[in-house]
Order: structure tokens, then sequence, then C-alpha cells
DNA sequence: GTATCAATTCCAATATATTGGAATTGTCGG
DNA sequence: CCGACAATTCCAATATATTGGAATTGATAC
């Protein structure tokens, strides 16, 4: 069965337990809840005994833990421990909570800092408005690049080429169903970088409006996004007002970065 | 070289390449902040061609990350994510968050909510009171057991050996150097199970009063505790009415855990 | 320039982790 | 109680990850 475990191209033989190991943790994470090492197995296509004696493994050091009294398991303490040291460390995400609660309380719209996951764009941080609305997208939720407003923003340090080639192709596949032409796409990324802001009605709902301005390392690569959701009359009404509070606490956020040049990040290839 | 490269007996041989690999991320999170490969093979006392290979591997999947220009490495952004999913799906640290708020504005001072890392205590998450003065511990710092108030309660579901035998000796050591005898610490840990909360005048500092209570699931085991560090002549006056709150509330906190009937709608598409 | 020491890469050996498949246990419906 | 099917454990084979050590590169001091 499952002749097709395969992730790109052949990756057939035996596959290293680290890399199991993390693609059992995404999984997890993707589907949001517990699930047993038979589940685990069949959900990322690995061999049902290497996925028992990886859970096993994984359960002894405490990456995982169990989370009922039936046999199922998820992530574990450990591992927010360790996100929590990533992020005391990172000055992106110890400088944005700032930002961010300035940006909310200003316009009385939700803020969020975003960024790459893999080759998906996430939301990494966020601050509810004064009249929080149900947001389409939760923290930490990986979502297509081009559904996005920061999906023009976040590659923008790579050339079309790179681009095309980073993002996958059925992600150009819109909520609705239609397609979005990758001319376009890339036009509005050129356009996107020369502004330093971006802004559209939200493809994933029918009533917000998306800004989304970059936060820069080394002035060159876009390590983040700086955003801000809002209904469709208070887009109109600020237009301007919001985009320039964006792009300001945006250029703000870039300058406490300099220094530590992060060097990112060949990340995507499996 | 390192002929004691051995975490408790005879790991001599080889070592498995996925424990080695998170070795290597809590002696990053340990650390604080980046380290070279080579650095991290001393600090755990890995093999140097070992430490490369799999610090590769990790850099391959985006769990490491390089951290500056030159070869330095820390917890990447994976992690971070998976941290994030851990805290979405587990109740206690989404539950918890009304209630440290609720509690600091109340009482004015800090409000923690402190759980279980290995055999160390470690603060999960913190609402800085009124007033917020230097506390003696960051968030995820892990602290012995015996040096807290919370060391009292998180242990309360073993017997006496099991606890003696839980804790590292060593962690008996108080900060001034002197040693807790081990029979003042299961009385006192006694009394906190019967009272359903403990406090005393902090060990790490000498002007703080530390109050925790027990954060219990299915009733037997205490999975948390939330804890109020207050000034100790607040803690004085203030002293019962602080007791009761921080007693309701965690018998709150533990109600909303009960049955967590596991509603694991895997809601969103990709 | 050269000597010294640390950091990193390379490589072959072999201990072992991964895996297919069989055996066992558990669950559910009748 | 008995199938039928899913979940889990067991086990031996073998592909490969781990490792020691040598070779290389890089930094620092003189």
């Amino acid at each position: 069965m499952t002749s097709d475990n395969v992730t790109e191209l052949g990756a057939s033989r035996r596959m290293r337990g680290l890399d199991r190991a993390f693609e059992m943790l995404a999984y997890l994470r993707e589907r949001g809840g517990p699930a047993r090492p038979n589940e685990i197995a069949i959900g990322i296509g690995a061999p049902k005994s290497t996925a028992y004696e990886l859970v096993n493994a994984l359960l002894a050091t405490g990456v995982l833990e169990y989370a009922d009294g039936d046999g199922r398991v998820f992530l574990g303490r450990k591992l927010y421990f360790l996100g929590l040291a990533y992020q005391e460390h990172f000055d992106l995400t110890r400088e944005c909570k700032a930002y961010l609660r300035d940006l909310a309380t200003e316009t009385r719209e939700t803020a969020q800092l975003c960024m790459l996951d893999g080759n998906k764009y996430t939301v990494a941080m966020m601050h509810e408005g004064a009249r929080p609305f149900r947001i389409s997208a939760d923290v930490g939720e990986p979502i297509p690049l081009p559904w996005t407003a920061s999906g023009r923003l976040l590659l923008s340090h790579m050339s079309d080429a790179e681009i095309l080639d980073f993002i996958p192709s059925e992600d150009f596949v819109l909520p609705d169903g239609s397609t979005l032409a990758t001319e376009v796409f890339l036009a509005e990324t050129e356009r996107a970088r020369q502004e330093g802001v971006f802004s559209f009605d939200s493809l994933a709902d029918t009533f917000t409006h998306c800004f989304a301005a970059p936060v820069s390392q080394d002035g060159t690569t876009c390590v983040a996004t700086l955003c801000l959701i809002s209904p469709r009359e208070d887009a109109v009404r600020n237009f301007d007002t919001y985009r320039e509070a964006l792009k300001s606490a945006a250029r703000d956020l870039s300058g406490k970065l300099g220094d530590n040049a992060i060097a990112l990040t060949k990340s995507g290839i499996a």
C-alpha cells in the first residue's frame, strides 16, 4: 500500500527518523488535536511500525504527551517551552508587541504580525481591535500566500522566477475557486515593493480590507509584515491614515532589528 | 576524549539522533542565545561530527535557523509555531489567560501560571501587577522545585518516596546555600495538599511573598499552579483575601478542564 | 610570513534505527 | 460467543546514521 509516500521525488528508501519525527509534529499541528500513532502513520504516509517507534521515543522525551486516557498523543510541553525561548530571543517577536498594541489602539482595528511558515503565510501574533470581529485566519494557521496582502510583500527580496518557484502553483487558486494569474500577482508584488505597502479587499471574506507593510532586516529582506484588518467602510474613510500609520510602524520596527543580521533561510526544501 | 558524555548511566555507545537533536535544542534554550555547532557539541558532550551533521539536518527543516552572518544557529520559527499549536490546544494555557488578568487586576499583584518542566519548576505565563517589580524568575526559566511555593503543590499526587525520587537531591540546596531538610519539604507538601494552597516568603529574594494554589485535572492530578507574587507587607495585610482569591480562581480553572471531550473538528482546509 | 590553535569538513567502519510483515490484542455488531 | 476489522506489538533484515579520527580551512599572534 501507500506506494505514494513520496514527498518530492524518489523519497522512496528509508527515511531519517529525525525528519519523520518533525513530519509527525507538523501533522499534529495542522490537525490541531490529538491523534493515535496509527492515524499519524496514515496521515503522513509512514510505516506503522515506524510511527509507533517514533511516537514512543518522543513520548519518552516529553516532546509528545498523552492527550487522553486513550492512546492519543499531542504536542507536548517541551515544544511550548522551546517556542517561548524562540520568542524570547527573536527581536522581532519581542519588539513587535508594543507596535501591535499601539496600532490597534490608534486605529481601533485588528493588528497582526505575519510571517512565512515554509511556503505559506501565517499570522504569528495578533492584537484585536476595539470591536473584534471574526477574522478569517487564526494565529498559526498556514494560508496560501496569494490569498493575502502580505503575500505581495513577504517574497519581495526574490526575483519573479524565484517567487513562482517558491509558491506551489495550486496556491494561486483563490478561496472562491477562481485562479489568480501569476502575472497579476507578480505585478502587484512589484507595486508593493515600490510603495512599501499593499492593501486590498480581503479575498477570504466580503467585508474586510487588509493593509500590510514590510518589516525588513538590513533594509533588504522582508522578514515579516505588520497588517491591519478593517471593515471596508473604515478602510475607505481612513485609507491614507492607516497606510501611513502602518508604514511608519513597520519602518520603526525594522530599525529596531538592525544589527543581528539574520541570514535566513532556505526553508522550504524537504 | 569526553569520556563523560554520559547522562545517566551507561549512555556510552552511540546515541540516537532524535534524542541528540532535542538535547541540542534544550541546550540552546537554556543558553538563551545562538551558538556554533562546535559549541553545542561541547555543551552537550556530543561528538563534533555528530553535532555538525545534526545541525545541518535541523537547519534543512527549519527547526534551527542561522542567527547571524557567522555560523551561529538558534531555535527556529518552526518551533515557535509548534509551541503556538500546543498553546492553542491545551485548555489550560488558553483558559488561564483570563484568570491571570483578573487576579492581577483584583489584587494589583503579579499573577503567574506555573508548571513542571521535566523535574523543575517554571513560569509558563505571567501577568504583571499594577506595580511590576523585578521578579526573580523569567518566564520559561527552570527553577528547582524546593525553591518555590508551587513546588509544594505540583507533586501532590505523588507519594513521599516518589517525590524524593523525582527531585534531584542537589535541588534541596537553597539559593542562600543552606540545605532544606527533606522532611520539612514533605511536611509542607502534605500541609499544602490539605489546605489547597501554600504560601511563604520567597527564598529567592528578601521582599516578596509567594502564594500558590493547585490547578488539577480530574480532581486528582495537579497539572499547574496559579501564583501571586506580592511585597511582604501587602501579603500580610491581605493574606486571607489573596489566599481565597487564588483558591477560588484555581478551583474555577480546574473545573474548566474537566472533560475536554475533544471536539476536534478539523475545521480549516489548507 | 609563519606558527598555533580552533572550527569545520571529509571519510570509512559498524552499531543500530527503520521497516515489512506476521502475530497479537482490542473493538464492535450481531 | 463469534466473526471481522482496526490498532498495536513483536521481530529479524539491512540500509544508513553515528562516530572517531584525519584532513582542511580559518583565525590570531608574533
